[in-house]
DNA sequence: TAGTACATGTAACAGGTTACATGATTGA
DNA sequence: TCAATCATGTAACCTGTTACATGTACTA
């Protein structure tokens, strides 16, 4: 259920579509959820179903017509007692780590290719947690108690990209011993 | 599909039960994976199945049966192919993190139980890994290769979870300014 | 005698992925 | 004219969770 509930957090200041949603999620918001884009029509259509959002036809010229959902007092009232209950912590998956367990069964180039790949990639989100850290909040000291939960959250993400990155190198660093 | 492979991984050089399969995902390997044992129990009897693991009943005395599951040629074989595939980064997830971004819904007070639980948990999950730390790779200069990863995933559990702890310090110093 | 550890499962449901499907506009 | 962007969806399938179900042995 908790897709419903990070989609109702980004729509309850700013209505948006299902299209803008995914969008969202490839940019900041990405360092606390994902999902693929049918997921999120999917869920969009039970959040309407429940009363949770309303939706609506904008037309567009040139473009095609989007439906623009908002978050109905039903939903800002599910989204505050969600909030107010007690946080799952998230379980551990990771690929990587299971191939490195059994790092033996492959050649080390492979093992060697897999950990760059992984580092590129975190590489590469840094950079963008970077990017918006500079562009939207500048001035720490100045944001609202709103703008400051938010930036914790890219703090999140710049904190976890910096990890793995550390991590990668120890795993190269050895590698290279070998 | 990955779930089978974190299981072929566990058994490839341990032959164990579902239950102990479970206890596993409880100790060290939970650094990079956990499952529910429903979970773990459905998937065994697909790889079974599948001819990747067989399964041998052992009678014990006071307890009941287990059966022992040990990976076979063809499963062995299935997971060094996939472990020289190319790796997926693990989507992100954080409840914690939807939930400080819509903060502004809730009372401080709440937030802050939030991510002091969270906190407390990392810190237990912290020292259980540092044990197996202490306990399993004392002298990591002498480990051979194959443990030698190991270590490197436990590595990936400590550096996560000190840079969770870490965090939640940063969200609880500007909660207190508020 | 109540709880925990041992041990394995089924059934129903919710969450997530992959493949397929459509169609306009804009820029290289 | 080819690819990318905008925009929304369906269907089938796989993965993961919750609730239910059973039974022994040991320990407090």
């Amino acid at each position: 259920m908790s897709l419903s509930y990070a989609l109702l957090a980004l729509l309850i200041d700013c209505p948006s579509s299902g299209y803008e949603l995914n969008k969202a999620f490839e940019t900041s918001v990405g360092c606390f959820w994902k999902a693929s884009h049918q997921q999120i029509y999917r869920e969009l259509g039970k959040l309407e179903d429940s009363g949770w959002v309303k939706a609506e036809s904008i037309p567009q010229q040139g473009k095609p017509d989007k439906k623009v959902y908002t978050v109905t007092e039903l939903g800002r009232q599910a989204l505050t007692d969600w909030t107010a209950q007690p946080c799952n912590i998230s379980p551990v998956k990771e690929e990587i780590l299971v191939k490195l367990f059994v790092g033996n069964l492959v050649e080390r180039e492979v093992l060697q290719t897999h950990i760059e790949t992984h580092r590129r990639r975190y590489e590469e989100r840094l950079a963008l947690y970077r990017m918006f850290e500079t562009k939207g909040f500048a001035d720490v000291h100045s944001l609202s108690v709103d703008d400051h939960f938010r930036y914790l959250t890219l703090r999140c993400g710049i904190q976890d990209a910096t990890s793995w990155i550390a991590w990668c190198d120890e795993v190269l660093d050895y590698l290279a011993t070998l």
